[in-house]
Parts: structure tokens; sequence; C-alpha cells
DNA sequence: TATGGTGATGCATTTTTTGCATCACGACGG
DNA sequence: CCGTCGTGATGCAAAAAATGCATCACCATA
């Protein structure tokens, strides 16, 4: 497409940091790139790129100018969307950065949800650790983000916010699991999976043990959620998984049971739904958290804040 | 320029509403600019224009689309000036939208004062009644505005607000020039020279007559300064004018005098300093706004409000 | 010191854009 | 009712711009 290229190129150049390998990535020779960039610098008057042995840089003058145009894109495939929309075609492509916590189980569902009602639309999910995910936000490599953590309200705009328990995860024949809830007494008695730190689950359960003064036995650190669940399979091991739904104590994992902590050691974290500040959502996205916004409505009123 | 050529030929074929005058304007054939066009509804796959026997109208994908080009633009010069201002160089262009009661004289000296400072900012002055220099604002036409009225503060950012006092204006022979202050009374005895309807003046001056129960002579309306001031040199007439100075009782017209009103009939308006919500000013622009501000502070200290 | 990577550049080629002439359509006026 | 005028669309040839190849100069690294 003509609109969008002699900005995407720009785009690509930065985060190759150089114009070779751009120029690979997007199907046309060094040259031609390079001339590009080349032009553009005398037209502004000034350099953008650094230029520097191993590739280029993008100097002061190219980050103010990479922002604009990665917002440019941003905005202009919002409009496309819109536009689209007016036509009845109802497409689009939405990019969530979502925390893994949920990324693993919670958005396909809802994905394959809408869909159903809307299957032109295309989904990317980049799986993000709560900052990434914001940095994802502020370059526009997101349209918005689902946050399990602390986001900080005077960059971003939390559309919706809803409190998830920590529930204990653990093989269907671990001794616990015949209790209706554990408590987090019990847990130092067994080897703990833990997810990454970064995550924010992680925050939640080491607060959590520093508050009770206790020491849960880190046996395994992993980023990966579904790795945590089926290694619960292959031993007596506990680890946490959020809730979505206040019902269903059984994990998809076949064999693995979810377990509520005992009241007084409940476990809490907040997903964040987020977008940046003064960004307008495409049509496919804003209809997209509407649909979330409903569902959660539905599944968990009680937990809404926002 | 390269970046902004695309963008501006859309905006002006909307302005035109004829690809041909616009083609003309724009110093390119209008088969170029039709194809163009073309190409670019073919790109995104609906038209953007409704074609009509005497030339071509936005549709409402158009609409969509225009906007989000106008901001374009707007940010990338933006961006541009940022850029400018890292090099050192300092120079930028800034659109101003003015009320007319103070684009004639207190606008000129403010500028002529920032020039001394940076010779290299060229300016562009629209003469709006209050509707309209709100209306540039939202099509980008202006970086910021100056309104002597009434603003929603929903839809625009106020930067600044001053209350400005209603001064009367009259040739120095005037029998009510020897007066230090003079009644609202005493005017209806004149023939009154009357700001044009939409003007914040207006709307002030017709407020304090309601508020009085009396009727001015209405002898001219005139929607300009200039010709109201002047007016006042040839007849014993009154006029009004807003004062920008506490101290100066005499207008830089000759043989005009400015006397203010008696305490209980004093009529006083706010100016407002309006941008955008949302948007960012450019460097030379927002380096003005700055220089307005503390030129107001200096001189009219006990009138800023916000 | 040799090597492999980088961006810049001259020149021929390819691709794209532009302009002219012309068509088809609809409004307006005699 | 028909001619005139102005509008946007389009085929074709010319002009302009972008591209690709080969090559240079530079620098880090081995």
């Amino acid at each position: 497409m003509k609109l969008l290229s002699q900005l995407t190129y720009l785009d690509v150049v930065a985060k190759k940091g150089s114009i070779r390998k751009a120029a690979d990535v997007l199907n046309i020779t060094s040259t031609a790139l390079n001339r590009r960039i080349l032009a553009l610098e005398d037209e502004l008057g000034a350099p953008i790129f650094e230029r520097l042995p191993n590739g280029v840089r993008l100097n002061t003058a190219g980050e103010l100018l990479i922002q604009h145009i990665r917002k440019s894109i941003s905005d202009l495939s919002r409009v496309k969307s819109q536009i689209a929309d007016l036509s009845g075609i109802r497409s689009g492509h939405i990019t969530i950065a979502s925390s893994a916590e949920v990324a693993g189980k919670f958005l396909p569902q809802r994905i394959a949800s809408y869909r159903q009602s809307f299957p032109d639309v295309s989904f990317e999910i980049l799986r993000r650790a709560p900052e990434d995910a914001m940095r994802a936000l502020q370059h526009f490599n997101a349209d918005f983000a689902l946050i399990f953590g602390a986001v900080p309200a005077s960059e971003f705009h939390i559309v919706l916010s809803v409190d998830l328990t920590v529930m204990v995860a653990m093989n269907a024949a671990h001794p616990l699991a015949s209790q209706e809830a554990v408590g987090l007494y019990d847990l130092v008695n067994y080897p703990a999976i833990l997810p990454a730190d970064g995550s924010g689950l992680y925050d939640v359960v080491t607060i959590a043990q520093r508050k009770k003064g206790l020491k849960l036995q880190e046996a395994i650190t992993s980023e990966s959620f579904e790795f945590m669940a089926h290694y619960s399979k292959a031993e007596q091991a506990v680890s946490f998984m959020l809730s979505f739904d206040d019902d269903a104590n059984e994990d998809e994992y076949q064999n693995i049971v979810l377990r509520p902590l005992r009241q007084g050691d409940k476990m809490q974290g907040r997903l964040h739904i987020v977008q940046m500040k003064g960004r307008v959502l495409s049509v496919a996205a804003a209809k997209f958290i509407e649909e979330l916004r409903q569902h959660l409505y539905k599944v968990m009123p009680d937990n809404i804040r926002q």
C-alpha cells in the first residue's frame, strides 16, 4: 500500500538497526531504501539516523519522527478499519499485548467467541510482561493490553479492571487436593512452581509470602504457565493460576485441580484492560473490548472495578 | 515536500470541492490529481468522494480520512518544528485564529515582540468569530485560537483566560471625553457603533444593555474594529474596544480616547487562549503562548484566570 | 593486516507518474 | 429542446522518479 510504505520503511529500519537488513525484510534493495532515507533527511534538513560502523541508530530527531510515524501508522489503520466498517465489511486486525497469566487460557476463549461474530477480524497476541506490554502500547505495537499488575493511570487509560483470585494448582492426587480450600502455610511443605520475576502473579505471590512471613520452596521458576500446569502433573508440587470463573475448579489440563486459598490467606491481583491515553481504537478493537467487558460482567460481576 | 504532498492534495480537493480547481491551485494537471485520488480509493477499497455534476464532495469515509490527514499534517509540521529546534534553527510557522477584538491591536504587538527573539518564525492570523475559530481548531487550520467569548471546556483546552474590560471609544472632542469614566446611561444619547453579531464583544454589550434595560442607538454595525475606531473620528458617536493595558487611556488611533465605564456599569468579557484537546503544539507556538502568558501576567496580573 | 560488515554513490534500466487529447455525463440557459 | 459549459474518467506517449547493479570508503574485529 502506498500511503503506509514510506512510513513503514522507517519503522523497520529503526527496529532492525540496519538499512541492509531492513531492506531484506521489506523485499527491496538496500540502495532504494538508503536513498529514501537520504531523501527524507534532506527534506527535513536534518539527519534522522546516526551512522554507526555496524548499522544505523535513530538520533534525537529520529526518535521524535518515529514516534509520530508510529502513531500515524496506527491511526491510519484505525481509519481504514472504520472505513471498512462503513462499507459493512467488518474486517480488521487487532494486536493485543497480554500478560502471560491471561494469554494462555482466558484470551483464546474470548477471541474464539468474538470471531464467531466477526470471522474477518484477525488477531495478534504479544505475550508481554507488564513493563513490556506498556512499552508496546507506547510504541503503537499493540492496540491495547491486558496487564495483570500495577499500571500507572497517569500515562495510560484503564478501560476496565477486574480483581482476580489466585488459585493453587496441583495434581489431582495431591494430598492437598482433597481439601476444599488450602492454607498458605500448608504450601511450604511442597515444592512450589513460581511464575518468572516481572510477571504480575509473581509479585502477588511474593507479597503474600512476605506478609505472612513464610517462604515457599521455589523449586521451579517458569515463564510459561502451560509448563507450570503440566509440570504439576509430574511432581507433587504446587503452582498458582488465576481464576476467571468462580464456578470451575477444574482446569482444562487433565488431572490438574484448582483450589482456592482459605479465607484470610486469599491472594488477589488486578487485571487491567489498558490503552494509550488519547488513542482512539479501531472499530474492531473497540468491539472486542466491549465483548470482554460483557463477558466479565456476566461471569464475575462483583469483581469488576471502574 | 514529499511526505506531505499526498496528504495535502486530498485536503485541497476537499476544500475546493473540485479536482480541476484543486489541481490548478496545486500547480499540477487535473489528470494527475484525479488519478491519485482514484489510486487512493482503490487502495482503501472504498470511494472517498461523491462525484457530483459540478465537482466532488467528501463522503462519510472521506470525512473520516480527511480528519486523520489534517491531524497528520498538523502533527508532522509540529515534529518538523521540533526537529528544527533541535538543530538550533528556531524556525517555524504559527497559525492563530483570533477574534477580531484582539487581532487588530493586541496581537501585532506581541508578535513583533516575539519575532525580535525568533525572526525565522512566520505567522498567519486568521480573523475568526468565536464559532469559526473553534472550527479552525477542529480542522487543524490553526495551532491555537484567541477567543473573546464563551468556549466549551469539554471540547477544547483552555490554556489561559484573562478578563478584559470594555472601554468606550470616542472622538477626543466628544462631550463625554472630558469625564474620567462614563456611565452606560450617558451613551444612549449618542449614536453607537457596535461590533457585528457573532463577535464576543457584541454579546457583552448586548447583555449589558439588557441588564440595565436600556437601548443604544445602533447607528453602525461593523465587523472591522479599525473601521469603528476611525469612524468615531468623523462623528460624535461612541464605540467599544477592549483594554489590554490598565494604564493607557489613549488609543493609537489619533484623536480617539478610551474611557472606562463607571463602577457598576462596567462591562467585562473573557479572552481565552484555546487549543484542541490532546493536541501538542509546535515548539514555536508553545513559546509564543508562553510569551503571551508572561506579557499578560506583567500587564494585568489581577485579571488572569486559570 | 585481512576480512566481513556497514552505508554512500554513479550509471543504466525499469517503473511510475504526468500531461495531452478526448470521452461521457449532467446542469444550465436560451 | 438543444447547445454550451464544466465536471470527472481514460488511452497513449513522454517525462520523471525510483530502483538495481557494481563499486567505493569506512570501521570493527579477528
